[in-house]
DNA sequence: CATCGGATGGACT
DNA sequence: GTCCATCCGATGG
């Protein structure tokens, strides 16, 4: 178990993203607001890959306010709204290149009283985090976390445990359905067996 | 302005 | 399995 919360530097996030959507798990993922410190080992993870997915808000490098900061320096936060949800993305790529890590689901760790008085319709702990709108919810991660770097609190990843090779899957990602023939792309990471995985 | 469509989650049949 | 809450960005008039 990690004996320190210490954010891992910038550097961390200049890898390839498909590489970096592995080494993001069994990082620890966290948030710190009023309320306290909460956290969780990330056990599932997808990579979108700007000019060339379809399934990639910046498809076709389209620019907007939106997508603005995946054209930046690796290692931010691209947070955005679905539906009544908001979603956690890691910014990766170099700069100019609009790619992100979508964080799909995370193991509870630290805080887990506060995070289970979040998630008051959750039924079981699994269902606490299982799932990218989970996840946020439980972590307090909102809109306002847009553009912060992850090298830092209040919103920060730190190193967690260890994950061997070996017990990383991939798989097609979630609910593109609409991409083309991005959908088939096994861009989507998790740890074998583990039960916070969303499916 | 009007309309539409989600990288979702929860309630319900 | 179905339905839909409720919001933002994108697009077209």
């Amino acid at each position: 178990m990690p004996n320190q919360l210490k954010p891992l530097p910038k550097s961390f996030y200049n890898q390839p993203t498909l590489q970096l959507a592995q080494s993001l798990l069994g990082k620890l993922l966290l948030k710190e607001t009023d309320d306290g410190v909460t956290g969780g080992f990330i056990v599932e993870t997808e990579s979108y890959i700007g000019p060339d997915d379809r399934a990639a808000h910046s498809f076709n490098n389209k620019r907007t306010k939106r997508t603005e900061i995946m054209f930046g320096e690796a290692g931010r936060t691209y947070t955005y709204t679905m539906h009544t949800h908001c979603l956690f993305n890691v910014v990766s790529g170099s700069i100019g290149q609009p790619e992100a890590v979508l964080i799909r689901a995370v193991e509870p760790y630290t805080g887990q009283e506060l995070m289970e008085k979040r998630r008051p319709k959750a039924k079981s702990k699994r269902q606490w985090t299982n799932g990218p709108g989970k996840l946020t919810k439980a972590l307090g991660i909102t809109m306002d976390d847009y553009g912060h770097g992850l090298d830092q609190r209040p919103l920060w990843i730190a190193d967690g445990k260890m994950v061997a090779s070996s017990q990383i899957v991939s798989g097609p990602r979630i609910g593109i359905d609409n991409a083309g023939e991005a959908k088939h792309y096994p861009w989507r990471f998790w740890i074998a067996g583990n039960a916070f995985v969303s499916r």
